[in-house]
DNA sequence: ATGCATGAGTC
DNA sequence: ACTCATGCATA
């Protein structure tokens, strides 16, 4: 086996969080019927990713305070860009609302600093974080949002969370969770205030307002109880209770992811801005993979799906973000994670052989596969779990195409009988974890016996 | 995007 | 010891 090279730090960029989410939330989400993307308009890509686009002031912190209009501009950047290359390191994906073209210039500016809630921020003193890479060791795996609420954010808005700013979304996605929203007219001010400062919340804009959000208790996971019964969605009844919401459909769901992504990648941030900025609202950040996971539609935990559950029935909390960003180190990475292992090509494929087989080895089938394969013991049990829980992730979403009846009817399609040695096999054979559309590189592999024995020492 | 790892909860 | 949710590290 080999081993990657070095595997301890554990690096968070906290960069450019803060003000993500909650432009993803914000508008976001908007009407879906803007969500064409003019494929061509985004002639570099790069662009929107690379990191340097955006890692200046201007787009975080200027973000959070740009209602955007409508998602229809999306991808608007690359047009401008289009007459100006010459400035191909700054992508500020509110250009357009703020009605300046070309002179993205303007654009790159700290804009908002001026701005009430900019100023806020500042108070709050969020920031760091945005605009520069913090040392690695800010890894944390904590972070608290203390200011949930904004003084002055408040009571008319009481409970209204997002609902002022419906405009903003798209109604009939997120119409469930707003109980006036059905009413209000989507217009809104987005467009009402192109100006580099905008005002708060009565404008429009997603400022604190929106912080009235009563909190942070309202989300917690945990609370999410999913009345097993419903199947809801849309305008419904929560008439002003936005705790609990009835459990939103996979598809409404999907939808969130979709759009989700689809924002992210419109305003240039990352899946990890993304997942830290949830994290503030949950208390609880999450990494680039289980954004990727996520946003890889459904194939995420479920778990997460109650957090997007929480979003998209209290997009509001979408907006809270910037202003109570605040991440606090609670620890240096102290634990010493083991290295990561790096198994090669045939060493998987006969792992993958010996799965097929016999998908849950027993203890001592393990210890006869590790020997057969000169790894350890417990690489071999976690990588069995690992492909079991593969398996699942994999099967399940295919599963609801084919409604189910190659995973959950077979136990497995192949035999358990195969299986070498006396030991190893042992109960039923268990259902699910099978590698279905395997890769052909793998499978091929796998499936021939002839690698099974000889594991790479 | 995904492979390997960790840790909590559960059986 | 397993499942599950999630993260680090890497391809």
């Amino acid at each position: 086996m080999s081993e990657s090279p070095e595997g301890h730090s554990r690096p968070y960029d906290f960069s450019r969080t803060s003000a993500c989410a909650q432009l993803l939330g914000q508008e976001g989400f908007g009407s879906s019927a803007s969500f064409q993307v003019p494929h061509g308009v985004l002639p570099d890509p790069s662009r929107i990713y690379n990191k340097s686009c955006y890692s200046g002031i201007a787009s975080t912190s200027a973000q959070a305070f740009f209602p955007f209009p409508s998602v229809s501009t999306d991808y608007r950047p690359s047009e401008l860009q289009a007459g100006d290359f010459g400035q191909p390191k700054h992508w500020y994906p509110f250009a357009d609302y703020t009605g300046q073209l070309p002179g993205v210039s303007a654009a790159i500016q700290p804009i908002n600093l001026t701005t009430p809630e900019a100023e806020t921020a500042e108070q709050i003193k969020l920031p760091e974080i945005k605009m520069e890479k913090v040392a690695r060791e800010d890894y944390s795996s904590e972070m608290k949002i203390q200011q949930y609420l904004t003084p002055q954010a408040s009571n008319d808005m009481a409970h209204g969370l997002f609902y002022a700013r419906t405009g903003t979304w798209n109604p009939s996605f997120w119409s469930f969770s707003s109980p006036g929203s059905g009413s209000q007219t989507p217009s809104t001010s987005s467009t009402s205030s192109p100006s580099l400062s905008p005002s708060p919340p009565s404008n429009g804009l997603p400022g604190n307002g929106y912080f009235s959000v009563n909190t942070p208790q309202v989300v917690p996971e945990a609370q999410q109880q999913r009345p097993a019964t419903s199947r809801r969605n849309a305008a419904s009844s929560n008439q002003g209770c936005k705790e609990e919401r009835e459990t939103v459909s996979t598809e409404e769901l999907e939808q969130f992811a979709r759009e989700l992504k689809h924002k992210r990648i419109t305003l240039g941030f990352t899946q990890s801005d993304v997942g830290l900025s949830l994290g503030s609202l949950y208390g609880k950040m999450f990494s680039q993979t289980t954004i990727c996971r996520f946003e890889a539609l459904f194939k995420q935990p479920p778990k997460l799906k109650q957090i997007s559950q929480s979003v998209t029935l209290h997009p509001s909390y979408m907006f809270l973000l910037p202003q109570m960003y605040k991440i606090e180190r609670v620890f240096v990475d102290t634990r010493k994670r083991k290295r990561r292992t790096s198994l090669e090509g045939a060493v998987r494929a006969a792992l993958e052989s010996y799965f097929i087989k016999c998908p849950k080895p027993n203890t001592q089938a393990i210890k006869h596969i590790s020997d057969d394969l000169g790894l350890e013991r417990d690489v071999v049990r976690v990588w069995f779990c690992n492909r079991r829980q593969k398996g699942k992730r994999l099967a399940l979403p295919l599963d609801e195409e084919l409604e189910g009846q190659l995973y959950e009817q077979s136990p497995s399609p192949i035999p358990s009988q195969a299986y070498p040695g006396p030991s190893f096999t042992g109960g039923p054979p268990p259902t699910l974890y099978m590698p279905q559309l395997p890769r052909p590189d793998v499978m091929k592999q796998a499936l021939n016996p002839g690698v099974v024995g000889h594991p790479t020492r």
